[in-house]
DNA sequence: ACCTGAACACCGTTCAAGT
DNA sequence: ACCTGAACACCGTTCAAGT
């Protein structure tokens, strides 16, 4: 008889992102993963083939939430909006695995029917081919440096997040306000986001309304 | 008499950066520094608080190379495009260390510098304190991730560049062209830079042209 | 099939010395 | 002032076993 498997795949992944949210992505390791399912290290093996392993199946799940937008004959831009704001969405409860994100973009299967997606309508708006990837890559690596990078996370542990902000609020508004006039005016959006929901929707007009730049030559400056 | 010092916080630097360059930001470890300086880990204790105190040097001497436009009367878009490709020149030839801006553009002098001339930019350009310095933060750590994510780069210890890109190109064509259409097409644009000028210059126009956007209300959709 | 245990080659960092 | 040495509490991973 097979012996009663205590162990759960899903379960791993979950400790693995709770651990990263918390303590950051430094802190997840198979030693304290396996601890807090009462089990010995070496056990995580049977489920993973090691280490980057696990972080393959985190990523894979965030990236699995992401519903793509029904096909349907609104406008690329449009369509392309609510695309990369699913993937915001999956990604900003967990800043710190998002990091991980900018390496399995294309060896995860979700995450490759999202780039699909992306370079579906980017070819719709007009693109060629090679442009189209080039966009579609710089798009998406875009979007989670705006998770990574919000105003008000440190890249850290992040024990007590606002205690952080105010640090860092307090830290630019020391400056030398000759020096620095516009970080000091700005030291609290700087340090803190207003509102996320704002944050979030800038971040991805920002990168939709280049893309139909793109499409206009006389827009585009060049070098 | 004080004793000669063997060591010198520039040549660590050093060693520390030609590491991450060289076998990923993982292989950057005080002990490996040391031994490449015939000392002891505990000597670099003298010139780094930590490792971490590391990171943030090197960060601090890859941000110092950025030169600031001159002040000048040219359209704030031509500046802010010379500003930015100042930025990711000085970070594509260190994709590995460039993970270690995120966290570190405000706590350096050059990346504060950096930023106050990108907020005085969006300012000058018409947008608001608060939406200036979203903007700011969301388009300087767009420009990391251009470079950490650009096509080729694996994110691994990139023994073989070359390798990493035929290897990922195969994996793209393999995949079944019903599903993936756009995916198979791309395989070669999305595995290798065909040109990184190219891909540099449209990816600053891409951020550029959507901060343009953004003084244009009727260009923004919104959601 | 699933998990354990001991061992190996690494880490960052503290503390107490040496010269 | 500058560096060493031993020690501590961690890592990921291999190998060989237990049930």
């Amino acid at each position: 008889m097979a012996a009663p498997k205590r162990l759960n795949r899903d379960a791993l992944i979950s400790t693995a992102l709770e651990v990263a949210d918390r303590e950051g992505l430094d802190a997840v390791t198979i030693r304290r993963v396996a601890q807090r399912h009462d089990v010995t290290p070496m056990a995580l093996y049977r489920h993973f083939p090691d280490k980057d392993g696990i972080f393959d199946a985190v990523i894979e799940r965030l990236l699995a939430q992401v519903r793509l937008p029904e096909h349907d004959e609104r406008p690329w831009d449009e369509q392309m909006t609510e695309l990369l704001s699913g993937l915001v969405e999956a990604l900003r409860p967990h800043p710190n695995a998002a990091t991980l994100v900018f390496s399995r973009i294309l060896s995860s299967t979700p995450g490759r029917d999202i780039t699909e997606r992306t370079l579906a309508l980017l070819r719709r708006s007009g693109m060629p081919v090679e442009q189209a990837a080039e966009t579609a890559s710089q798009t998406l690596s875009s979007l989670v440096a705006l998770v990574i990078a919000a105003p008000g996370r440190t890249g850290g542990p992040e024990i007590d997040e606002a205690a952080a902000a105010r640090e860092q609020k307090a830290a630019l508004l020391a400056l030398p306000e000759d020096r620095y006039p516009h970080l000091v005016a700005a030291a609290d959006a700087m340090s803190s986001c207003g509102s996320e929901a704002l944050y979030y929707g800038r971040g991805v007009d920002l990168i939709v309304t280049g893309m139909r730049g793109a499409q206009r030559p006389e827009a585009v400056t060049g070098r």
